[in-house]
RNA sequence: GGAGAGUUGGCAGAGUGGUCGAAUGCGGCGGUCUUGAAAACCGUUGACCCGCAAGGGUCCAGGGGUUCGAAUCCCUUACUCUCCGCCA
């Protein structure tokens, strides 16, 4: 969430950056604003009568130990009328923070100063491309032709036994996804990152802490029996390993890498594009998440950035890169690149990675902080980015790499399938 | 799932109703000494809120209660540990 400093100080400029992401903020900011007002004069009322009343309780003990018992019985008498004073306010105070903080947890992160305005997807702007475009034949199929032709991926088999968007991979397949796991973890672990293997269910906490809650509720699936959701990426329990800490800030920036299931209800979503794999409920990815300085989280960013143009370059996919319009960046984000993937055969660019710097937003809520050298504590920046995230993946190198003799496993992998056709 | 014990500062660990935001040790930081380092010694060292400041307030797992006064007593939730059961 927004610091309520900033807030306080920028009021006009706040507005104005949220419009960019088509968030209509005036009547919310203004809101958040007299609550805040609220909450400082109603909480400096109790702290005087709490300093009173700390005061007298002193005082009692000290007539106590001398015995004069009818002072500290008038003293008393005082005191109990500062409670009540006290028990009267307390309740005030409680239910303004509690409101002021649920309107705060409703505002979206500010976006960052080179992101464009726009209104959905069609408005992101394309600042890379990359690779050759595969020349498909006539009869070219799509993926999941292909995944049953060879019998490496069964979508019925997954609906039989779960239901729709949970495929079994199978065989070469099957095989295909371990390597692009291994792949992937061992090209963050050379770029220093550190890997982990994390929890698949999380707490509200965490939920609350990276920004998926209460923002996104209905897209996690939700184990009501312990009160856990199910991670819908490895962001989630990665990122809140540091929540509530202060680190020292030689220790930035913090590199960690982990491969996780994810899970996503996509509440809402049909028609061809969740064909095959492009959308699915449970799918495998690889997340890179950094805990920067906020002097230099932005070349971090680019930094991903590459990392993840790397990969692609690496499995020889035609790709490009997008800096988000105001109106297609989550609402945690401040600045996104999405990486798309051309997919040949269903002649459709791909979303298979996206990249964003949350700069504090996500560090206030989760109060991610670090010491600097004058040892004052100051918010974190938070980056993550999938690298990368698999089923797409494995439709665009099925697709681009069909060939006579069956799908080419570009040379990048084979040390990882240990076999160089799916045939 | 059953029974019991516990949760205190970065860590270890004292504190069982008043001057305790909390002893002590370790660690961290600064200094003295040293060519440099180690050792030794000295000092310093939690977070948050309000305030220009002085200062005030909150926090001893979370929440609630008793009391003039709670780290300390009571209730409750979460978690940890031990034993039993179950189990990959």
């Amino acid at each position: 969430m927004l610091q309520l400093q900033t807030i306080r100080e920028n009021r006009a400029s706040v507005i104005e950056r949220l419009a960019i992401k088509n968030f209509k903020a005036t009547e919310l900011v203004d809101e958040i604003i007299e609550l805040d007002n609220k909450r400082r004069a109603t909480q400096k009322e109790l702290e005087n009568i709490l300093a009173q009343s700390n005061q007298i309780a002193k005082e009692i003990g000290i007539l106590f130990k001398q015995g004069n018992r009818e002072k500290a019985d008038a003293a008393k008498e005082e005191s109990l009328k500062l409670k009540a004073a006290a028990k009267a306010i307390e309740p005030e105070l409680q239910e303004t923070v509690e409101l002021l903080n649920a309107k705060l947890v409703e505002l979206p992160n500010l976006p960052h100063v080179s992101v464009k305005p726009g209104k959905a997807a069609d408005d992101n702007e394309i600042i890379h491309e990359e690779g050759e475009m595969p020349k498909m034949a006539e009869d070219a199929l799509p993926h999941w032709e292909l995944a049953s032709k060879y019998q490496i991926i069964d979508f019925e088999l997954g609906s039989k036994v779960t239901g729709a968007g949970f495929p079994f991979y199978r065989g070469k397949g099957a095989r295909l996804q371990r390597a692009l796991i291994n792949f992937f973890i061992e090209e963050a672990t050379e770029a220093g990152y550190l890997e982990y293997q994390p929890p698949l269910l999380i707490n509200a906490a965490s939920g609350y802490g990276t920004g998926q809650l209460p923002d996104k509720e209905g897209q996690m699936y939700f184990v009501g029996e312990d009160n856990l959701y199910l991670i819908p990426t490895a962001e989630v329990p990665i990122t809140n390993i540091y929540r509530d800490v202060i680190v020292k800030e030689n220790e930035l920036p913090i590199k960690n890498v982990a491969y996780s299931n994810c899970f996503r209800r996509e509440a809402g979503s049909y028609g061809k594009d969740v064909r095959g794999l492009n959308r699915l409920h449970q799918f495998d990815k690889v997340e890179i998440v950094q805990i920067q300085n906020p002097d230099t989280s932005y070349q971090t960013l680019e930094e991903m950035k590459e990392h993840v143009a790397n990969l692609l370059r690496k499995l020889g996919l035609p790709f490009r890169i997008l800096r988000l319009c105001g109106g297609d960046m989550s609402f945690t984000s401040a600045l996104t690149y999405d990486f798309e993937v051309y997919s040949a055969a269903q002649k459709m660019w791909l979303e298979v990675s996206s990249v964003s710097n949350f700069e504090d937003f996500q560090a206030n809520r989760m109060k991610l902080r670090f010491k600097n050298k004058e040892g004052k504590t100051r918010l974190a920046h938070t980056l993550n980015g999938s690298a990368l995230a698999l089923p797409r993946i494995v439709a665009a190198l099925l697709e681009n790499n069909q060939t006579p003799e069956g799908i080419k496993i570009p040379e990048a992998l084979v040390p990882f399938t240990r076999y160089q056709f799916i045939d």
